[in-house]
DNA sequence: CCCTCGTTTGGAATTGTTCTAAATTGGCTT
DNA sequence: AAGCCAATTTAGAACAATTCCAAACGAGGG
């Protein structure tokens, strides 16, 4: 499905001194697979389909782990469920109000220092997030296997 | 303590067939006298000491009836309670992560217009957000009865 | 092999929010 | 002034997402 994947997170999780596991390789192997942003039971149900007896407390584990090992972003754009973002290039987000989807959009590195900008002095950003939320009519995410929501790496 | 600001709330609550109750005008008068961006909760207790037989559930309509009207919007930066802002300007929020503080940054309005040019044909943006997560070293915010997190109207 | 410790697991507990059904309120009509 | 009606408030139950817990598991290392 993907290649070099599974190799960058048994680097990243013997890093930090951690196992690589089936469970962590498969939260993460759905987590690239579909870039829809999913929430921790979706990707449990996609997850639940190669590993069947996975229980969801170690799914929310997982997760937990990836985001520490920096390789998954959490979103929260709403008060509702976390959702779980494995785009690592600085993107924005466009929360669809109708549809619900959330899409990653590319931005240009410039946007960044035109921010910080922005900021009066004393304040020291770590982290900027930008979040679109409206309606997109994209042009039919087409019946292929795996509609693409997000940046290709 | 604010002088115009019931007018407002009788105005938009009319407008929207909707009752003006010291209940609302209380919430509505405690997020405008401190702009820190509280929780229902700690809505709750502030509005407590005025009008101690209030209940949360009532908090939570009335902080959804202002919602609704337009004068208050929902503030999500993470997952955990959501957060309640006033201000109807343009602006953007910095989370200190140190001290979980939200304090709200002015937007120069062309901003706006730069943001959308990143926008790829398709996504039209009906608001856009945006977050900074850093800590801030302030001026110490005075231990005079009222900090100003926000902008002054 | 057997110990140890990191990991997984199911279920209970917690947290924030919404729902529900009954009591209260306030404006109108008579 | 009394009665009526619908909006609002209220307390507590219900809910959904997540975290906690304590037991079971499993991969190495001695
Ligand atoms: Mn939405
Ligand atoms: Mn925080
Ligand atoms: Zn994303
Ligand atoms: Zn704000």
């Amino acid at each position: 499905m993907n290649s070099a994947a599974p190799d960058v997170l048994a680097q990243r999780l013997a890093d930090s001194g951690l196992r690589s596991t089936p469970q962590r390789e498969l939260v993460y192997a759905v987590l690239l697979a579909k870039r829809d942003h999913p929430t921790a039971d979706q990707v449990f149900t996609r997850v639940k389909e190669e590993l069947p007896g996975i229980s969801l407390a170690t799914v929310y584990n997982c997760l937990e782990t990836l985001v520490s090992c920096g390789l998954v972003k959490q979103v929260n754009l709403e008060r509702e469920s976390t959702r779980y973002c494995p785009n690592l290039h600085p993107h924005a987000h466009f929360h669809d109000e109708i549809t619900g989807a959330t899409h990653d959009i590319d931005l240009p590195p410039t946007i960044f220092s035109k921010l910080r900008a922005v900021l009066p002095p004393g304040y020291d950003a770590e982290g900027v997030e930008i979040t679109f939320r409206g309606s997109a009519k994209l042009p039919a995410p087409s019946t292929s296997r795996e509609s693409r929501t997000a940046t290709a790496h």
